[in-house]
RNA sequence: UGCCUCGUAGCCAAGUGGUAAGGCAUCAGACUUUGACUCUGACAUUCCGAAGGUCCGAAUCCUUCCGAGGCAG
């Protein structure tokens, strides 16, 4: 019988995987993954389980663990703290350092689970891999999962094509509440555990006081762009990111409103009021292409932030890797280090970091 | 010193005699493997700068005081 690694993290997704996998017949074993040290990262401030005797990494195994004993799978267990650090966290601060707004999972996707995790199910004999994912792997083709609404696709699209070689999603054949019944229905412990959130490994908390352990706040001037008049205080460039309503801190105004610049030079923070010219643009030029697909297209669709709209868009082959990536339509807040997933039809294509935002063919000179 | 305007929750702000709109912020949820966005709920239980007065009844009218700003000299 081939042997598929499971990555299990104590959570319903991947619990149905291992769960169908070894349906199917497959000799299955567990392998958990642990990449976030709070004591040795020295995350202090704003963890709220800091201290505590179980914390949800802990409990995460021990679900992870009674899974498998209740399975008869054996689980393996394997840390990447100091990989996740040096991989995936020093370009997440560098990032916020630049003023951009990073995604740090599409990182940890690339660096850790596709590469690092596979490599050690390899050394104990995986043929196959599989995650809990909601996507889905055809002849090497990386589409989307068939709950449109769960689709995870997003955190998906820097991985390169060959590190889905033998992998298996599962789940991504379901939508959510399949997975729960299948979960139910088979007294999986994990069955009514609520769905993660937050970024993975390092979980909810509260964000500032989190970036605050590893960056140092630079408070500066909150100034409105359409009068460039100083309105209030900002708490650090890296607190904020383009379209972000909650947390500015400023009030008293006729309507909502939203963070729609930076100037990391002169360290202010530009907002604007209601639904503002300025948080729209009509194209944006993106970096560090990853092609998942043979599919090179001038026309398809494209997502600019995790469950945002699919938007029509025309692309343009720049020079230096580059692409220029015009939209049908306006969209608001596409913001700087977001990721530019592509897509064509139910084919994610792969995608591009989003280097610099345009309209009427300049570049924002507040972004 | 004379005259004028204004003073409503953390902020902005409706309401000019009939028993305190709304927005922002905040808090609690929903949603969500990136801080967002969006959505739901709570938010001046006699109170409208303070103290008196008129009235069946005032934040709304009158008096005085306090405070902010403006005009005059």
């Amino acid at each position: 019988m081939e042997k598929v690694i499971v990555g299990v993290s104590g959570g319903v997704d991947s619990a149905v995987a291992l769960f169908l996998l070894k349906k199917e017949g497959y000799d299955v074993e567990g392998l958990f993954m642990r990449n976030w040290d709070s004591g040795i990262n020295n995350d202090i401030d704003g963890n709220p389980n800091f201290g505590m005797s179980i914390c949800p990494q802990e409990q995460d195994y021990n679900d992870a663990l009674k899974l498998c004993n209740d399975m008869g799978v054996k689980l393996h267990r394997v840390d990447f703290i100091k990989e996740y650090w040096d991989y995936v966290f020093t370009y997440f601060l560098d990032e916020l350092k630049k003023g951009r707004t990073p995604n740090p999972d599409m990182l940890c996707n690339k660096y850790i689970k596709f590469d690092l995790f596979i490599k050690e199910a390899r050394k104990l004999g995986a043929k196959y891999v599989a995650t809990g994912h909601y996507a889905r792997l055809e002849n090497g083709k990386l589409k989307r999962s068939v709950d449109l609404n769960k689709d995870q696709t997003y955190f998906l699209a820097d991985v390169k094509r060959e590190q889905f070689k033998d992998v298996l999603f599962p789940v991504g054949d379901y939508t959510k509440p399949e997975i729960r019944k299948i979960a139910k229905d088979n007294n999986l412990v994990v069955a009514e555990k609520k769905d993660s959130t937050g970024i993975c490994f390092i979980g909810e908390r509260n964000y500032q006081k989190f970036v605050q352990n590893y960056l140092v706040p630079n408070e500066g001037d909150i100034v409105d762009i359409e009068t460039l008049k100083v309105i209030g205080v900002h708490t650090g460039l890296m607190n904020y990111t383009i379209g972000q309503r909650r947390n500015v801190g400023i009030s008293g105004n006729e309507s909502r409103h939203f963070v729609c610049g930076k100037d990391t030079e002169k360290n202010i923070l530009y907002v604007t009021f209601g639904d503002s010219e300025y948080l729209y643009s009509d194209e944006c030029i993106i970096e560090n292409i990853n092609f998942i697909s043979d599919i090179h297209p001038v026309f398809c669709s494209a997502k600019f932030r995790y469950r945002g709209e699919d938007v029509q868009v025309q692309l343009e082959y720049l020079e230096n890797d580059l692409i220029k990536v015009k939209y049908m339509e306006k969209v608001k807040a596409v913001t700087p280090g977001q990721a530019c997933v592509l897509y064509l039809g139910d084919e994610c294509l792969g995608c591009g970091f989003i280097k610099e935002v345009r309209k009427n063919n300049e570049k924002l000179w507040y972004l």
